[in-house]
DNA sequence: AGACCAATGTGGTCAGACCAATGCTCGACT
DNA sequence: AGTCGAGCATTGGTCTGACCACATTGGTCT
């Protein structure tokens, strides 16, 4: 199944056309069916296959267009993992917070100063957030700052795993992060430590040493699973 | 459209019937468009996007059985992410690499002495094996080694990954092995280094420390890097 | 009893029509 | 001239009913 799939999606790309946006848009499905020697049917069926797997777009009235796989699979699919049973939130959670880890101890090895500059500001922006009492905006910067790690090692199968546990955990992060400043005291300048561990991964990123982020990364997660209590520990 | 299909399944489920074997079969197409009240093309169509999630198996003159989605999905993606560009081989195997890292210190912290006696038979096995000119056979240990270790954590997610990443990286792995072994030198006793570090990780595991599983999981990808020249290094 | 073959049940494909949403065009009105 | 709205064309979404291909089952012939 996957190779027929495979040699469809090659003949897709061909017969797409680059719009003025740069996406890529497929001829009408009647079109296609002419050129791909199939029934309409079977066309669509093959298409809602591509659909559910990330890779075409299909708005009606519109047309179909192509577009990279990305986390939207990785979501739909533990989503449904979820509604089958066998799936519970703290897993999730755990998996991303494994994935969070080596991924910071690789960034640590391979960040620019450009990085560490990028990932300071994000940092203030949080802080700031949070201490003008915005937390949506402070989970946004906090959600950027995990994602420009991921940018940094560059890794694209990295990238949609983390965006797919990341966005199906969205709630789930929100929670954990206002029970967090709910509960923290925050320091004499009005800072709290939910933020200001960032402050140490971003040091270990400027020092290009991968021991001392993942310490702090692992600090950051203790922390928060200290204060929220969520799944296990750490040694 | 995750949600219509998150319902579908739902009622797909409810409509399934268990076999003998334990596996759930759905009604046949014809019957299921009377109970859900859709044309069969349509149903097709939903049936196709579950299929590609894993989800369903269909065979022709057989039947259509609902099954847990697994690694299928994540290899699929993944593969036609690497068919639309974007995605080349070494970083797959570092995704895996970076994978199996965390998944040790977690297995680490987990492991029973049952498992260390399982995971201590498969080093055996594959030591023998090789010793034996075995290769196929060690291969086998070797990933069977690397897959309980994901099964101690019990995670179902890293179950999916792992199984993906290394399904897809089958081959890949089977010529590291390969060349690993060829250009090795046994010790006295007839055992590769390549083996040989398993039993490390198993005794870091008996010992439930954590900070020595790490360290030996590294020695296990440096170890391998260094003698085929993979991607990057550690520190 | 064994081999062969036909009937049946199942998913896979095909064909043509109609429905529904989107965006554009062109005309009426201000 | 400008603006708003009705209508039209395009495109994906659904329906119907027929036929094809594969797998199993059971009967029939040797």
């Amino acid at each position: 199944m996957d190779d027929a799939l495979d040699a469809l999606v090659a003949r897709l790309v061909d017969l797409s056309a680059v719009e003025r946006d740069g996406t890529r848009r497929l001829p009408p499905e009647r079109e296609l069916v002419a050129q791909l020697d199939m029934s309409r049917g079977t066309l669509r069926e093959r298409l809602s296959q591509l659909e559910s797997l990330g890779i075409l777009d299909r708005r009606q009235g519109h047309g179909t267009y192509l577009r990279s796989p990305g986390a939207s699979v990785v979501r739909t699919t533990f989503t449904l993992m979820g509604a089958l049973g066998g799936l519970r939130p703290d897993q999730v959670d755990q998996a991303r917070e494994m994935l969070e880890i080596v991924t910071t101890v690789e960034a640590a090895k391979l960040a620019t100063t450009g990085d560490v500059a990028e990932l300071g500001r994000l940092t203030d922006a949080m802080i700031v957030a949070t201490a003008a009492g915005d937390h949506e905006a402070g989970l946004e910067a906090d959600l950027a700052f995990h994602r420009h790690l991921v940018t940094i090692v560059g890794n694209p199968i990295l990238d949609v795993l983390q965006d797919g546990l990341a966005g199906m955990l969205r709630d789930t992060l929100a929670a954990r992060r206002a029970k967090a400043l709910r509960t923290e005291t925050p320091a004499a300048d009005g800072t709290y430590r939910t933020d200001t561990v960032h402050r140490q991964i971003v040091a270990a990123l400027a020092a290009n040493d991968a021991d001392a982020a993942r310490i702090a990364i692992r600090l950051h997660f203790d922390h928060h699973d200290a204060v929220v209590g969520s799944t296990d520990d750490d040694a």
